[in-house]
DNA sequence: TACTAGTATCGTAATATTGCAATAAACAAA
DNA sequence: TTTGTTTATTGCAATATTACGATACTAGTA
C-alpha cells in the first residue's frame, strides 16, 4: 500500500491530481509568485528569497520543470528561469474546467 | 526533516498548498465529480464507483471534509455527502488569483 | 591549469500519505 | 435484544515527500 492506484482513475482525473500536487507545497508557490514578479531569476536569487538550502529549491525547480511549468535557459554561469506562458495556459484551462463544475450545476440537497 | 517548513511562507503561500493538497490525489477528484454529477449520494455509491476499498473512500471524505469542500448529513442509516457551494466558491477564488498572475505581466525573458 | 561561482545530483534521515484488514459505532428492523 | 446495514476509526505496512550535507558538474576567470 501506500501507492496510489492511478489504473484505477481516468486520464484527467490523474492529470488534475498530477498538477495539483505540484502546488501542494508553499515554496513551489512562492517560487512560481517569485518568477511571474520578475523578468528575469536566477536560483541564486530563489536561494536568497526563500529559506530553504540551495538543494531543496533546485529540487523544488526540477519538479516545476517536469511539469513544464518553468523553463530555464543557461545565461553565463548562472540560469535563468521563466514560467512558460503556453504550459502555464494549458493547465489553467485542465484546472479551471475541474473548478467550474459547479457553475452548471443543480440545486444541492442539503 | 521531511516536515514542510511551514513558519517561512505567507499564510497566502501555505493556503494555496494546502488547498491544491486535497486535489492531489484522484480518488478525491472522482469523489467530487461524482458528488457534482448527483444531487444526492452516499458513501456506499462510492465504494461502488470507484474501486477502493470502503476505509480508503472514508478516509479521502475525512480529508475534504476537513477543508469544508464537502458536507455529510445523516439520513437514516446512510449519510448523504454533498458539495459546500459556498465553500467551493471561496476555494476557486484563492485558487482563481493564483492561477491568474499570468494576465497582468510582462513578457517573458526566455 | 587552477580557482571560483552557480546549480544539480546523491545519499540519507525524518515525516507524510496511501491503502486496507480488523474492528467499532450508530441506527433501523426483526 | 439480536441482526444487518452503513460509515468511521484504529493500527500497520508500503511508498512518497521533504530537507539538507556532501559532493559533482559546468562555465567563466585568473
Amino acid at each position: 500500500m501506500g501507492l496510489t492506484k492511478i489504473e484505477i482513475f481516468t486520464d484527467e482525473q490523474n492529470e488534475i491530481a498530477t498538477l495539483a500536487k505540484v502546488f501542494a507545497h508553499p515554496a513551489r508557490i512562492a517560487i512560481l509568485q517569485h518568477l511571474f514578479k520578475l523578468d528575469t531569476c536566477f536560483c541564486g536569487d530563489l536561494v536568497n528569497e526563500i529559506r530553504l538550502a540551495q538543494p531543496t529549491i533546485s529540487q523544488h525547480l526540477k519538479e516545476l520543470k517536469q511539469l513544464s511549468l518553468i523553463q530555464g535557459t543557461i545565461e553565463g554561469t548562472s540560469i535563468c528561469y521563466c514560467i512558460n506562458n503556453k504550459n502555464w495556459a494549458t493547465m489553467k484551462e485542465t484546472f479551471s474546467l475541474f473548478l467550474n463544475q459547479d457553475v452548471t450545476q443543480k440545486t444541492n440537497c442539503c
